[in-house]
DNA sequence: ATTCGTGTGT
C-alpha cells in the first residue's frame, strides 16, 4: 500500500501525470487501497480524465456503498461532456437499485438503448436486478429473454427474479436450463432457490432435493448457503435436520443464530427460541433488530405479554426501539398479548415512519380485538398517508369484512384489488372468495374463482366452509366437482368441510365416499375423525359414528361432544350421558358445546333432576360459564317437566336479554302442559320482539285449539294470514345414490288423507301396470309421486325409491316422508329442523309446531 | 485500467 504512495510523487515531479493509462491505474489503486476520499483527490487533481477515469472513480463508490455520491458522479460526468461505456452504466445502475430510484434507472436503461449494449450480459443482469428491486416485473422479465451468453451470475440474478417475483416454476425451470446450458450452479444460485423451498405447492421435497444437489455439485459450503439450507429445514418444519446443518460448522454470526432462533418460533418451540437467545449471548454474538422482532414474534405466538415486555425492554437497552422492523414485531406483539389496542397504538405511534406492515399489524391488531369499523377506517388513513397496501394489507381488510359480513366495504376493497391487480396474488384472491361467501354473496364469490389465475386448496375449502356457515350444504358439495375438475387436490381442511356439508345434509353416501377417500389420500387425521363422527350421527348410524369414534388416535373435546351429541339426537339419551361419563375419565375437558348436548339430552329423556345437576354443575364444578343457549335449554328442561313458572323465573333472573327463541320455547312448553295465561304472555313476548314469525302464531293456536279455545285459535291464524305470513313450507329430503330429493308439501293436509294417498299411490302404481310388490324396492319416477300425491311439488325427475316402508309423521302431519334406506332398522328421517323417529309406523317427535 | 448475483422479519 505504502509503495503506492511511494510511486505519486516522483511521478508528478517527472510530469507523467498525462500519461491516462498510468493514472487511471493509480487512480484504481488508490480508491483500493486508501477509499474513495483520496481517490476523489486524486481525480480532482487529474487534467485529463477519461472514460475510465470517471468509471473508476464511481465504481469505487457503488462499491463502497456511496450510492448517492456515484449517482452524482454520473450526472456530472455526463455534464462534462462525457460518455459513459458499459461498465460506468452498470455500476450507476447497481447504485440505482441500492437506492430504489428507479426512475433514474430508467433513464439509465435508455442510456443503454441508445449506445446499442442491449444485448450486454452484465447490463442485462444489473438491469433486471434493478426492475425486480422497483417491483416493475414486467420490464424485468422481458428482459430476461434479451440475453444468450450470460454466464453464472446473469443466470442466477434471473432466477432471483423469478423468485422474489415468487414465480417458483419458472425459476426451477430456469435452473434447469441453466444446467442443460452447461453451466455450473455456485452457492448464490442455491441460497436463492432455496429461499423458495418452503413455500406452498413445492413443499419438502424441493428443499431436500436442492440440498442434494448442491452437494453433488460440489458447492463450497459458506456461511450464508449454511444459513439458507438451515432456513429451508426450518420452515419445512424439519427442526432436527436444521439443527443438524447447523452443527455441521462451528462458524456462526447473528444472521444465522437469528435463523436458528426464528426456526424454533416458527416451529412452535418458543423455549428453546428463548434458550437459542441465551446461547447467543454466550457466544458474544450481538443481537441485531431482526434477533428482537423473531423473539417479540415469539412472545406473541405464546401470548405472553410478559415474556414480550422483557425482550421490549432488552430492545431498548439495544436502542433499536426506533427500528422499523422491531417496531412492527413490537405493534403485533402487543396487539396479540394485550387485552386493548392501545399499547399497539403506542408502538404504532412512536414509529417515525411506519411503513406497510405496520400499518398492516396496526389494522390487523384492531380487527382481532373485535374493532372492524375501525379498521377499515385506518385503512383510509394508511392511503391518506401515502402508503399502498400489499396483499397483506388486502387479505386482513378481506378478514374483516368477513367476519363482519360487510358487503359494501368488500366491494369497495374488490374495486381498488382490480385498480392495482392485486388479484395476481392468489391470498388476495382467496380472502376475497371468502369475504363474499361470508357475505352470502355465492355468486360473486364463483365469479372471482372463475378470474383468478390460480387457484389452489384453500380457495376451495373457504368457499365450501362459508356455505356450510349459510346452510347451503348442497351448494357445498358441488365445489368438491369444480375442485377436482381444476385438478386441485383435497386438503385434510377441506375434507373436513365437506365432511360438515355431507352431515349437514345426512347425505349418507357422498359422506363414504368423503370417509374412502380420506382414508386413502392418509388424511385422517383428528378433525376429519371428528367430523366422520359428526356425519355419521347425522345420518342416524351411530354403529358407524361410534366405529370412527373408536379409531381416533387421540380424543380430544370435539370428538367427545361429536359422539355425545349424536346419541343425544338420535335418542340414545342413557348412552349419551354415559359417553360423557367416560370422557371425563379419559381427561378430556368438556366445554360449553358438551353441556348443551347433556341438557338436551335430558330435556328430549325427561330427566329432569339430571338435567339440573348438569346446568349448575357446568359452572361450578367445570368452569364453563352458561351461555344464552344453555339458558334456552334449561327452559326447555324445566318447561317440559312442567315447571313453568319457575322457567319464567328463570328468564327473569338469568345474565342475558331473553331472546324470541327463549320466549318461543316456554311458549312451546305452555302448548303441552296447556297454561293459556302464560303462554299468551309469551307469545306477546315474542311478537313484540318479532312481529312476523309465524311459528308463534301457529303455537299459540295451537295452545288455543288444544284449550277448547277454537275461536281464538282461529282468530289468531286469521290475523297471522291477515298480517300476510305464511307457515314457512315443509320440507324434508332423501338420498338416494348420493343425490338429494327435496320435497315441500304445499298446505294442512289430514292424516288419514295421506295414508289413504298412500294406498292410492301404491294402487296407482300397480293400475298402470308398474312393476310393485311387497317388501321390494322399485325405482319409480318422481313426477309419478307427484301426480300420485297431489300436494308435493318435487323438483327432480330423477328417479326415486319407493316401497310400502314410505312413511307419514304421525305428528307433523303436514309432510310426508319417504324413508326407504334404513327400511331394516329403526327409521330416521330428517327435516330441516330436526330428527323424527320412526318405529311401528310412530313417529316419536314430539310437539312439533 | 473500469462492470453483474446470496442469508435473518410481518
Amino acid at each position: 500500500m505504502e509503495e503506492g504512495a511511494c510511486v505519486h510523487s516522483p511521478m508528478i515531479k517527472v510530469g507523467l501525470q498525462h500519461d491516462l493509462y498510468l493514472s487511471n491505474n493509480l487512480l484504481s489503486l488508490y480508491a483500493k487501497c486508501f477509499g474513495v476520499g483520496p481517490a476523489r483527490h486524486f481525480f480532482d487533481e487529474m487534467p485529463h480524465k477519461d472514460v475510465v477515469s470517471w468509471t473508476t472513480l464511481l465504481s469505487a463508490h457503488t462499491r463502497n456503498k456511496h450510492h448517492f455520491e456515484a449517482l452524482e458522479l454520473f450526472d456530472m460526468m455526463l455534464g462534462s461532456g462525457q460518455y459513459p461505456n458499459e461498465f460506468t452504466l452498470s455500476s450507476a445502475l447497481r447504485s440505482c437499485s441500492a437506492l430504489g430510484e428507479f426512475e433514474f434507472g430508467a433513464q439509465i436503461h435508455a442510456c443503454v438503448v441508445k449506445l446499442g449494449l442491449e444485448l450486454n450480459a452484465v447490463l442485462a443482469t444489473t438491469l433486471v436486478d434493478l426492475y425486480t428491486k422497483c417491483d416493475c416485473t414486467v420490464e424485468s422479465h422481458k428482459l430476461l429473454t434479451f440475453v444468450k451468453d450470460g454466464d453464472v451470475v446473469s443466470w442466477t440474478t434471473m432466477i432471483s427474479s423469478l423468485v422474489e417475483t415468487s414465480k417458483w416454476s419458472e425459476a426451477l425451470q430456469l435452473y434447469v436450463k441453466m444446467i442443460e446450458a452447461g453451466l455450473y450452479p455456485n452457492g448464490y444460485t442455491f441460497v436463492k432457490l432455496l429461499s423458495m423451498s418452503s413455500f406452498v405447492g413445492l413443499g419438502m421435497g424441493c428443499g431436500k432435493v436442492l440440498h442434494a444437489q448442491l452437494i453433488r455439485f460440489g458447492v463450497e459450503m459458506n456461511l450464508v448457503l449454511k444459513t439458507a439450507i438451515v432456513d429451508m429445514y426450518a420452515k419445512c418444519k424439519r427442526m432436527e435436520d436444521a439443527i443438524k446443518v447447523y452443527n455441521q460448522t462451528p462458524e456462526c454470526d447473528v444472521y444465522l443464530w437469528t435463523t436458528i432462533i426464528s426456526g424454533f418460533v416458527q416451529n412452535f418451540r418458543v423455549r428453546e427460541a428463548v434458550n437459542a437467545f441465551v446461547d447467543m449471548g454466550l457466544s458474544k454474538t450481538p443481537p441485531n433488530n431482526y434477533t428482537y422482532a423473531s423473539l417479540l414474534n415469539a412472545s406473541s405466538s405464546v401470548l405472553s405479554l410478559e415474556l414480550g415486555e422483557q425482550f421490549h425492554s432488552r430492545v431498548i437497552m439495544a436502542g433499536l426501539e426506533d427500528d422499523i422492523f422491531v417496531g412492527n414485531a413490537l405493534i403485533d406483539m402487543y396487539m396479540k398479548c394485550s387485552q386493548t389496542t392501545a399499547n399497539g397504538v403506542k408502538a404504532f405511534r412512536g414509529l417515525a415512519s411506519p411503513n406497510v406492515v405496520s400499518w398492516t399489524s396496526l389494522i390487523a391488531g384492531f380487527a382481532e380485538n373485535g374493532l372492524e369499523e375501525e379498521s377499515f377506517q385506518l385503512f383510509g388513513e394508511m392511503q391518506a398517508a401515502g402508503v399502498q397496501p400489499n396483499s397483506f394489507t388486502l387479505s386482513t381488510i378481506l378478514g374483516a369484512c368477513s367476519k363482519i359480513k360487510s358487503l359494501i366495504q368488500t366491494m369497495k376493497i374488490h374495486g381498488f384489488i382490480i385498480k392495482t391487480k392485486a388479484d395476481i396474488d392468489i391470498v388476495v384472491g382467496n380472502a376475497l372468495v371468502d369475504a363474499y361467501a361470508g357475505g352470502g354473496m355465492a355468486d360473486e364469490a364463483w365469479s372471482v374463482i372463475r378470474k383468478m389465475n390460480h387457484r389452489d386448496p384453500i380457495t376451495y375449502t373457504s368457499l365450501a366452509a362459508k356455505l356450510n356457515q349459510r346452510g347451503d350444504h348442497e351448494m357445498a358439495l358441488k365445489v368438491i366437482t369444480h375442485m377436482c375438475n381444476d385438478e386441485i387436490n383435497m386438503s385434510e381442511f377441506s375434507l373436513t368441510s365437506f365432511l360438515s356439508a355431507a352431515a349437514g345434509l345426512g347425505t349418507m353416501e357422498t359422506g363414504k365416499q368423503l370417509h374412502c377417500y380420506s382414508v386413502k389420500s392418509g388424511f385422517l387425521c383428528n378433525s376429519v375423525s371428528n367430523s366422520l363422527v359428526h356425519l355419521y350421527s347425522k345420518c342416524g348410524s351411530m354403529q358407524d359414528a361410534y366405529k370412527a369414534f373408536k379409531d381416533i388416535s387421540e380424543t380430544d373435546t370435539v370428538s367427545w361432544n361429536s359422539l355425545i351429541s349424536g346419541l343425544a339426537s338420535n335418542g340414545h339419551i342413557s348412552d349419551a350421558l354415559s359417553a360423557f361419563d367416560d370422557m371425563r375419565l379419559a381427561g378430556v375437558k368438556p366445554d360449553s358445546f358438551t353441556f348443551l348436548s347433556l341438557i338436551f339430552a335430558c330435556s328430549q329423556g325427561r330427566l329432569l333432576n339430571q338435567g339440573l345437576d348438569y346446568f349448575y354443575s357446568m359452572e361450578k364444578t367445570y368452569d364453563v360459564t352458561p351461555k344464552l343457549d344453555h339458558y334456552v335449554c334449561l327452559i326447555d328442561l324445566l318447561g317440559r317437566g312442567g315447571r313453568l313458572e319457575e322457567a319464567m323465573g328463570v328468564i327473569e333472573t338469568m345474565p342475558f336479554i331473553p331472546d324470541s327463541v327463549i320466549y318461543k320455547t316456554l311458549l312451546n312448553a305452555c302448548n303441552l302442559h296447556g297454561n293459556v295465561p302464560l303462554g299468551e304472555d309469551m307469545a306477546r313476548r315474542c311478537l313484540e320482539l318479532d312481529p312476523s314469525d309465524p311459528a308463534v302464531y301457529l303455537l299459540l293456536a295451537s295452545l288455543y285449539d288444544n284449550a277448547r279455545l277454537s275461536d281464538f285459535g282461529d282468530k289468531t291464524r286469521k290475523l297471522m294470514s291477515e298480517r300476510g305470513l305464511r307457515r314457512s313450507p315443509r320440507q324434508c329430503w332423501m338420498e338416494v345414490r348420493g343425490k338429494i330429493y327435496v320435497f315441500s308439501a304445499r298446505e294442512k293436509i289430514d292424516k288419514d288423507e295421506i295414508n289413504e294417498k298412500v294406498l292410492f299411490f301404491i294402487t296407482e302404481i300397480k293400475n298402470r301396470g308398474y312393476p310393485y310388490q311387497e317388501n321390494e324396492d322399485k325405482l319409480y319416477h318422481a313426477e309419478q309421486l307427484a301426480l300420485a300425491f297431489g300436494v308435493l311439488s318435487v323438483p327432480t325427475k330423477a328417479p326415486i325409491r319407493i316401497n310400502k316402508n314410505s312413511l307419514i309423521c304421525s305428528h307433523c302431519h303436514s309432510f310426508i316422508m319417504l324413508a326407504t334406506q334404513f327400511a331394516d332398522r329403526e327409521i330416521i328421517v330428517r327435516d330441516r329442523k330436526r330428527f323424527h323417529f320412526f318405529k311401528d309406523g310412530q313417529c316419536s317427535c314430539k310437539g312439533h309446531s
